[in-house]
DNA sequence: CGAGCTCTTGAGATTAATCAATAACCGTGG
DNA sequence: CCACGGTTATTGATTAATCTCAAGAGCTCG
């Protein structure tokens, strides 16, 4: 992965991209994605570093090539929430907006594609097809955040944690184009606290759930990162969703 | 308020409006609103009426013209969480989806304004302007469903409700186009059932901070949907967001 | 191999949920 | 106009879940 990167981040080309057909240029065509390729540049950024502090200016949008950053948000006491969470492909920052709103970190090694936000902006209105794919990501988004608000507002510690968990995995299996089920490892680029702030607990009670899944054999933790899931299925009941997928289209 | 609805209704005419320089139609030139005219129709529903349940087959798209709706979605075993709240000018559907993910339900009088899908998502290919405007709501939408994320995860009962009443309190001020600010006066259009369900709370819990609030003198209670705030700071202060309003531009 | 993290586990405090009873409101019809 | 039934809201007592505070264990990396 980190030799993938730092050839994709030398060559800049969109056509070994990994996310080529899934980030905010999945539908363009050669012209359009040479328009965005004249504003693109690559940024990189360790686990833990913050690629911006809500309320700072941000000049550029972008989408994540690979690792994962978190959006977060405070109270002025300093309850933290995490409010985002950007998985490969997924895109950065709002156009038409200057100042982020909220506070970005890199929860993994984590490779962004940035376009500088004027340009990019310019674009959006002459390539229809780029704004379409915008709003349909931006769409997407908004039903994630709303599944986020039922898990906030009405799930136990323990379906949080699986629903967490199911999330990732369902992630890890687009990536290899298989379904999730069965028998699935994870690795879970998030420490105990990061999962607090997305769960909207302590990380004690993260913790101590970790353990109640693994104590009745929901999960094994092979590390404290690496996660294994010897039945899928047994986990989404863990979940508490309904246990039959999404809503087909 | 039930007059002006009844003649928008008849009528039928965008240049009286309330929503007209608000909506998914703001930007239209006369041009654009004759399209969208020409495809448009009105629909009404009481206090309590569903809209759609989740799951069904759904051939418009629309706007709230007055009135409230509520977004909900359940757990299989009917804990439920309110994901959205439609107020005046609010988007209602999702171009590209023929099937609701969330029931809608009046929580108050309402009047949509509606378009049959097929014909608006064509124009939302052929008119820019109304993609974008689509796109500036989501993304607005998407902001107001991360803070509610925060809210959810992260703040007390008491500031759960103080919240919610600062949130209506500043639609109402701008409604008026006015700031938000001193003595208020805002109308309830939720049971303690629907708020209880958009807060993630019990209807008890509802109930008791509500009157710890009027206990206290931050709200006073005339009926059961008129609420009056004395000092609109004293609830900001209540809310624990910060203080100083939003993000700018 | 020890310093500094991160994570786990325990005990007790706190918040909100649950279960239960009563009160207030609303529309209807006598 | 008022009594009645049904709904919605309030209040109380108890329970359960999660948080808080605290101590110790396990990794990781110089």
């Amino acid at each position: 992965m980190p030799a993938d990167a730092a050839l994709i981040a030398s060559q800049q080309a969109c056509d070994i991209c990994p996310v080529r057909y899934r980030a905010v240029c999945a539908h363009c065509e050669a012209d359009e994605l040479g328009e965005l390729e004249s504003t693109k540049f690559y940024r990189t950024y360790q686990a833990g570093q913050v690629v911006v502090w809500a309320g700072d200016r941000m000049d550029f949008v972008g989408s994540v090539v690979s690792g994962m950053a978190g959006l977060t948000q405070q109270l002025e006491d300093g309850r933290t929430q995490m409010v985002g969470l950007l998985l490969p492909s997924d895109f950065l920052g709002r156009p038409g907006r200057a100042v982020a709103a909220y506070t970005v970190t890199a929860t993994s090694d984590l490779i962004l594609c940035c376009f500088r936000r004027k340009p990019f902006e310019s674009l959006l209105m002459a390539r229809p097809r780029i704004a379409g794919r915008l709003l349909e990501m931006t769409l997407d988004e908004l039903d994630a955040a709303r599944d986020w608000l039922l898990l906030l507002g009405r799930k136990s510690a323990r379906e949080k944690i699986a629903s967490l968990l199911v999330i990732l995995a369902r992630r890890e299996a687009a990536l290899i184009k298989r379904p999730a089920e069965g028998r699935i490892t994870i690795e879970l680029p998030l420490t105990r606290e990061a999962m607090a702030d997305y769960l909207g607990l302590t990380l004690e009670t993260v913790s101590r759930q970790m353990s109640a899944l693994k104590r009745d054999g929901v999960i094994v933790l092979e590390g404290k990162r690496r996660v294994v899931i010897p039945s899928f299925q047994d986990l989404v009941v863990e979940s508490g969703d309904d246990s039959d997928g999404g809503i087909p289209n």
